[in-house]
RNA sequence: GCCGGAGUGGCGGAAUCGGCAGACGCGCCGGACUCAAAAUCCGGUAUGGGCAACCAUGUGUGGGUUCAACUCCCACCUCCGGCACCA
């Protein structure tokens, strides 16, 4: 072989590489350990696309990196394999959910391989594996012994044409997002996981991590802390059984507000509505009640903007500051689900109460000073408490306390905070997931299996979906479902959870994860936790990175791990974009139906013209890319260096397929730098053994050192750039003395493994160059003995000087004055000022 | 509406303790090699004017601070992402 060839050199080094188990982790305590994570995928039966690479390429140079720097790595892959797309695909093709999945894992393993990431794989899982999902099982029982896990009657979204519930996230719109499916509102028995009980903690240590801003600043909004207080309001002329007075509690952020309360409004689900309806108002509230609950969480809240709506219930409460009476009324703008359920309406500093009030002419006053007129629009802002007795002339904050306090002593109120966060749902009616281990007594009370009793296994099925009376798929497995305990005949619980369990603890059965006693050792915890660096897509901002926190401080407080926090620094790599074509009439064109003319784009067959976009990928806009199609014809270096090279991880970039053939371009240059094209061998300008110039031991210094730190920092993009801007300079070279070969073909080696590993076997090393260490560099050579320095009068560029570096004020000033261009703009002018900055600009004001 | 991020050549992007804007790559133009093409190699390439040296303009828009602003301050526009009647 003489020229670069990426088909011949990498299928063998990948084979090198699992034959030497060249990227197991090595358990030496004596190193330093670093541990590296990719958020694992869930193996779809489409197949990789470019947006996976992005991110494994970018955990794997730091892999590889930190191998040559001397630690010991642990870097692992496995697979989100539960989940309801191998479900739909089981029932539509009348196979095995597991039998698709192991399909859809071998080719994701495959592809992944391709592309020469150094996983340890012998440290693979598999979340639907017996040997995983017991342990997710085990786990439950942690949260259910802790008293974490419960059975509660609880509204749903109810899909019933997928026979199943669906998490609030996968419905909009009254429908499925997946199928367009419709969706309603229904009451049912639900595991829930008690989440809301870490909400502060999972707040407060929040502050720790080394995690993207924007996703910390989601992490807050979803938790959703504020603090006020509750309010007791008494209801008129309603009484409890025992005789008193009935109340309800509101909770409010605006104490200080509480003499501006006009009115009052229960939720439509708020159980105390039946009760306090006037036999008038009956009918009317009754309508609106039932059409409320027919209307889903999510429609609600997109009504945002939406007319107020609301039914008089004809009752009244008191208000506790100053003993009026006022009007309750039942509206869809108050939801059950936060606070409590009811809220004291302040139209005078709140503007949805203030929509209100004018909608209903309900009255409207000022009780915090410093607004405009509070008849035309609800002042929220700052002031000093007015027409509010004694609280008069406070400023909010102050009247905030003061009237806490108030309502505390007087027993009709408390200090209080509330979240938004929400207890989890956790179980699912479906087949492919991890069973509950439960049992279920005739009564309804629950028996836990004990630890000894697990794993609980799926029980094999032809049949995926629901039975026709609505249960889940697992009721179908009615041998399975029944176990007889002490000669009473109880039932397994057939609700599976959802795909969230597995992805919550992956990352600690890596660091152990052949253990058949535990989940994972303690003394693998404490050698490989807290994760050092987790990568994967912003789209797991909130739910798994919130969820997988929640169940790793449970495991804190049952002393099974030894951090507070799972995952130390978190990054989020950029999604990959394409451009698409499409005609006037929007339909679509693959990138190769297309040409460009005078940067007009237009249809090769037709010469119909089009525009062009950039969008996400995806089939219907053909513009996918395939990343075995770009190893097949590129090699899998150059679309690792291609991923790497398009601009910053972290941003959202389009993908240019010329851009390929940029780096790949590049690593021709590589190769051709080394080894000599015709006879295939080293070249003789590495051959010679000649010393090296000192422009290309500056080259290659500052290459070591830019590289090195742009690793660390993740900007591999310019880390590139300098490597290519290396190999332009050697190229200028007569001799490449085979030392400075080596060091740069080490510092090429995590970017683009294969041909790094063929250069350094031609340099003469038998071994992987995998735990070669990285080479080092002399920062003699990044400092200029010259620095160019740029001239300016009145701010403007007029000359460039080149003088020894720490060239006085004197010397440079003298030089400039004898630049032509200087001269002439100074024109015989006075000198007024010169700003000198050693080694870096003169600047003259004249 | 609120929160977060970003606007730089034909394109992807460099450069922000304020100090030569456009590194590196793509594309394009010219040249070498070739019967020719591909590949490869060499040179050029922000915009406007000029044969040229050179001059002017230029980092979303409008102001400001400064000897000096892509970078700092104020106001605004656009795009991307998230949240959205949360009391």
């Amino acid at each position: 072989m003489t020229r670069y060839d990426p088909a011949e050199i990498e299928p063998r080094w990948q084979a090198h590489w699992v034959k030497h188990e060249c990227f197991k982790t090595l358990e030496d305590p004596r190193l330093p350990k670093y541990y590296v994570l990719d958020m694992f995928p869930y193996p779809s039966g489409a197949g990789l696309h470019v947006g996976h690479p992005e991110g494994y390429t970018a955990t794997d140079i730091i892999a590889r990196y930190k191998r040559m720097k001397g630690f010991d790595v642990l870097h692992p892959m496995g697979w989100d394999a539960f989940g309801l797309p191998a479900e739909r695909a089981a029932v539509r093709e009348g196979r095995h959910p597991a039998e698709i999945t192991q399909e859809n894992i071998k080719n994701f393993k495959r592809q992944i391989q391709r592309l020469g990431l150094s996983y340890d794989w012998s440290r693979e899982v598999d979340t639907s594996a017996v040997d995983y999902y017991r342990w997710t099982q085990w786990i439950f029982r942690k949260l259910y012994d802790q008293g974490l896990a419960y059975l509660a009657e609880v509204p749903v979204n109810w899909c019933p044409a997928q026979g199943t519930v669906l998490a609030n996230e996968e419905v909009a719109d009254g429908k499925y997002i997946e199928t367009g499916d419709p969706v309603e509102r229904r009451s049912m028995k639900q595991w829930m996981l008690k989440i809301t009980a870490y909400a502060q903690r999972l707040l407060d240590d929040l502050d720790g991590l080394d995690w993207p801003p924007g996703v910390l600043e989601m992490q807050r909004q979803w938790i959703g802390r504020s603090e006020g207080a509750e309010v007791h309001f008494a209801i008129a002329g309603v009484r409890e059984s025992s005789g008193a007075e009935e109340r309800f509690t509101v909770f409010t952020t605006r104490p200080d507000t509480l003499f501006g309360a006009t009115y009052a409004v229960l939720a439509p689900e708020h159980p105390l509505v039946e009760k306090i309806t006037t036999d008038a108002q009956r009918a009317a509230v009754r309508a609106y009640v039932e059409k409320a609950k027919n209307t889903a969480d999510k429609e609600r809240m997109l009504a945002a903007e939406r007319e107020k709506t609301g039914v008089f219930t004809g009752a009244y409460a008191r208000n506790p500051a100053n003993g009026e009476l006022v009007p309750i009324w039942v509206a869809d703008y108050v939801m059950m689900t936060y606070g409590t359920g009811a809220i004291m309406a302040v139209p005078g500093h709140d503007e949805r109460d203030h929509a209100f009030a004018v909608k209903f002419a309900l009255p409207i006053r000022e009780v915090i000073s410093g607004g405009a007129d509070v008849q035309q629009a609800a002042h929220t802002g700052d002031g000093v408490a007015v027409n509010s007795g004694f609280l008069d002339g406070l400023a909010v904050e102050q009247a905030k306390a003061q009237m806490i306090d108030w309502l505390e002593e007087r027993g009709s109120g408390v200090r209080r905070v509330t979240y938004k966060l929400r207890d989890w749902l956790f179980s699912r009616q479906r087949y492919w997931g991890e069973p509950f281990p439960i049992l279920l007594k005739q009564d309804g009370s629950i028996v836990p299996l004990p630890e000894d009793a697990l794993p609980v296994t799926l029980p094999h099925l032809e049949d995926f979906r629901p039975t026709s009376d609505g249960r889940p798929p697992l009721a179908r497995a009615e041998q399975w479902m029944k176990v007889e305990v002490n000669g009473e005949t109880l039932l397994r619980e057939t609700n599976t959870m959802p795909q969230w369990a597995g992805s919550c603890w992956y990352y600690l059965r890596f660091m152990d994860p052949q253990n058949a006693t535990l989940p994972f050792s303690p003394e693998a915890e404490r050698r490989w936790g807290p994760v050092d660096l987790y990568v994967g897509g912003v789209e797991h901002a909130v739910l798994h990175l919130l969820y997988a926190r929640f169940w790793h401080k449970v495991l804190y407080d049952c002393g099974l791990v030894h951090t507070k926090e799972p995952f130390q620094k978190l990054f989020n790599q950029g999604m990959i974009l394409a451009y698409s074509y499409q005609d006037a009439a929007k339909k679509y064109y693959s990138p190769d139906q297309v040409e460009e003319r005078d940067g007009q784009w237009f249809v090769k067959s037709s010469g119909v013209p089009v525009s062009t976009q950039i969008e996400k990928m995806s089939k219907s806009r053909y513009n996918v890319v395939n990343p075995d199609d770009i190893v097949a014809e590129y090699g899998a270096d150059a679309l690792r260096l291609y991923e790497m090279f398009m601009g910053p991880l972290e941003a959202v970039k389009p993908w240019q397929t010329s851009g390929v053939k940029g780096v790949y371009g590049f690593l021709d240059r590589c190769w051709s730098l080394l080894i000599d094209t015709k006879s295939g061998e080293l070249s003789e300008a590495v051959r010679a053994e000649a010393e090296a110039s000192p422009a290309l031991l500056k080259e290659l210094h500052r290459t070591i050192e830019k590289v090195g730190s742009d690793i660390e920092a993740l900007r591999f993009n310019t880390a590139i750039a300098r490597m290519m801007e290396f190999v332009n300079a050697a190229k200028k070279e007569r001799s490449i003395p085979r030392e400075v070969a080596e060091q740069f073909v080490l510092v090429l080696s995590p970017f683009a493994p294969h041909l790094a590993e063929k250069l350094w076997s031609r340099l003469g090393h038998p071994q992987s160059l995998s735990r070669e260490p990285w080479p080092s560099y002399d920062p003699k050579w990044l400092v200029d003995d010259e620095v160019g320095i740029p001239v300016q009068v009145n701010g403007k560029l007029r000359a460039s000087l080149t003088v020894p570096k720490g060239a006085k004020q004197e010397q440079v000033l003298e030089l400039a004055l004898a630049e032509p261009g200087v001269q002439k703009q100074l024109d015989g002018k006075p000198i007024r000022k010169v700003i000198f900055v050693p080694d870096r600009m003169l600047n003259l004001v004249v």
